[in-house]
Parts: structure tokens; C-alpha cells; sequence
DNA sequence: CCTAATCCCTCTAGCGACTGGAGGTTCAAG
DNA sequence: CTTGAACCTCCAGTCGCTAGAGGGATTAGG
């Protein structure tokens, strides 16, 4: 029916080209039909998927994890708990990573705020870098994935 | 002074040691004196100069900042203006992630609270991920980095 | 002094999730 | 029919590590 090219798709969706071809390489996004000169040509069903797919990306959800989702969203009559646990675990994953930032952030500001704008030997900024002692919060490394 | 091994250093700094050597072949840490039979032997300079590199990437700098910020301890009559300015876009980059995560997990907790428990078909989780319509935020991606 | 356990060495490859480029082919508009 | 944009495949690179193979060094105890 729609028959798009991965331009097309690209432009429908915001994903890149090259991460189109990236998922279908994976075995993320079924592999469409060809034209006769041998392009990729999508229609509305690829179109669902890769949207699926952008959203639970933007939502922070693994490669690994929309892949079972979308196992899912096939049999419709299962039971939701699985897609359901993976989505409290992805929360719980943000909460993890807001509270790691809220400190990070709390440590920066001060680092800023006490710059005197001066030379580096009196900087803040580079003394609380080398010297742990000088921060209160117990900043764990937030990052990862 | 100090003479450590690459495992006491590690222990020092919670730096694993592949980390540590990592680090070193990527020029973040000055190569150590080696003992007779080869092995890497530290000293209180390496010890303060992995800590900062330790601390700088717990507060989310990326290694290049923090090439950039030991370039600079090492010139303290210089200004700190770089550095302030350093810190203050990773304080923008903090923010922005903050942001971004605040979003997603507002949807995130839409999908599980809506989630009925039921079958797939009927899903929250599932169907928002397929209809990014039946989100209100503009919860845009939010990682990278 | 010898042995065993633990540590350390180099080198290579892999992770996740893309991103970019080279070098060549196909498509669609005019 | 020509032109130029879009497409193709394949490979390499990004960031910041992490893990494993196959070996050598160090150290504590007997």
C-alpha cells in the first residue's frame, strides 16, 4: 500500500537511514521487499514497527528489550505481566539514573558556583576534581548504558 | 614513595585494573616506573592523578574534558576560565539529561499505572509503545553519551 | 630454597547502539 | 536520454570500558 523508500521511512519516522538498515541487519525490523534494481521498499506495516521501535528508544528501553516487546504486541491474547515487569524495571532504571544525576548536578553547581573566576591554582572547579573530600554528596558514577 | 601495584591502585580508587591500563594506552595516565620483572609500579602522583580522573568521570565529564581540565591543573597561573566553562556545559548537559529522563518517566509511569494486568491486546504498555499519539509529553530522547 | 597461590603481563576481541565513508548502482524528473 | 539525488554493500570508527587467552612475576609459607 504505501510503499516507501528508506528515505520515505526515514522522514516518516526520524530514524536515520543508516540505522534503518542498522535495525534490519539485527533483526530488529523485518526485512522489506526489493524493487526490481534492488531498494528497499516499505509499507504501513514497517512503518508501525520502526515507529515502535523509535518510541521505545525514546522511552530508554533497550535493543533487547523492544525485541520481547514486540514478541508481545504478535500474540495478543498472552498475558501483559511480562511486557509489564519490563516496563517497571525501565522505571526503576530512570529513577536509579535521575537520582544519579540530581547529585551530579548539586556537586557541579557548587564547582561553579565558587569559581572566582581567578587562576587555575585557586580554582574551584579543578580542586574539587582533585580532591574528592571537598564534596559532600556521595555522587556514585550515574551514568552507563 | 608510595609504590604501588596496579592492584593497589585499583583498590585505592575503585578503578578496576584493566581500567587503569586502559587509561594509560589512551594517555589519560602517565606511564609508571616498571619493576626488574615488568610490572607497573605507582606513585603518589599516579594515585592523585587517577583520582581526579576517577571523580571527574563520576560527575559525567567525558575523558577529553578531563584531558583538558589535567592540561590546565598542570598550568595553575593560568586563568580558569576554560575550565569554568568546561564545568558549566557539563552542568548544561546535566541539566538537559534531567529533563529528558523527567519526561520519560512521567510516560513511563502513564504505561505501567494504566496497565490493567490483562492480555496483551489490551495493554497500555504495548499500545503506547505502538501509538506514541497516546503519549502527552514530548519526552525526546533523552541519553547519548 | 622451593613451591603454590596470587598477582601481573600483552594482545585481541567484544559490548551497545549507532554513525560515517568509499565506491558503485538505481531511480525519477525533466 | 540525461542528470542528479537517492540508494546499495561493506567496512571501520565512536565511547568507555570489559573479558579472555596464554603466559611471566612476585610473595608468603614451609
Amino acid at each position: 500500500m504505501s510503499d516507501l523508500s528508506i528515505g520515505a521511512l526515514s522522514r516518516q519516522t526520524g530514524v536515520k537511514v543508516p540505522t534503518i538498515r542498522y535495525y534490519e541487519s539485527i533483526g530488529m525490523l523485518d526485512e522489506p521487499a526489493r524493487s526490481p534494481g534492488g531498494q528497499r521498499r516499505y509499507g504501513a506495516a514497517h512503518l508501525q514497527q520502526l515507529r515502535f521501535i523509535r518510541h521505545g528508544r525514546d522511552l530508554g528501553f533497550g535493543l533487547d528489550d523492544l525485541r520481547a516487546l514486540q514478541g508481545l504486541s504478535r500474540q495478543p491474547d498472552r498475558s501483559c505481566d511480562a511486557a509489564d515487569r519490563i516496563a517497571r524495571q525501565q522505571l526503576a532504571d530512570v529513577e536509579r539514573r535521575l537520582a544519579g544525576l540530581r547529585a551530579v548536578r548539586k556537586e557541579l553547581k557548587r564547582m561553579v558556583a565558587q569559581c572566582s573566576h581567578g587562576v587555575v591554582d585557586e580554582c574551584h572547579v579543578i580542586q574539587t576534581l582533585s580532591d574528592h573530600g571537598l564534596c559532600d554528596g556521595d555522587h556514585a558514577r550515574p551514568e552507563r548504558r
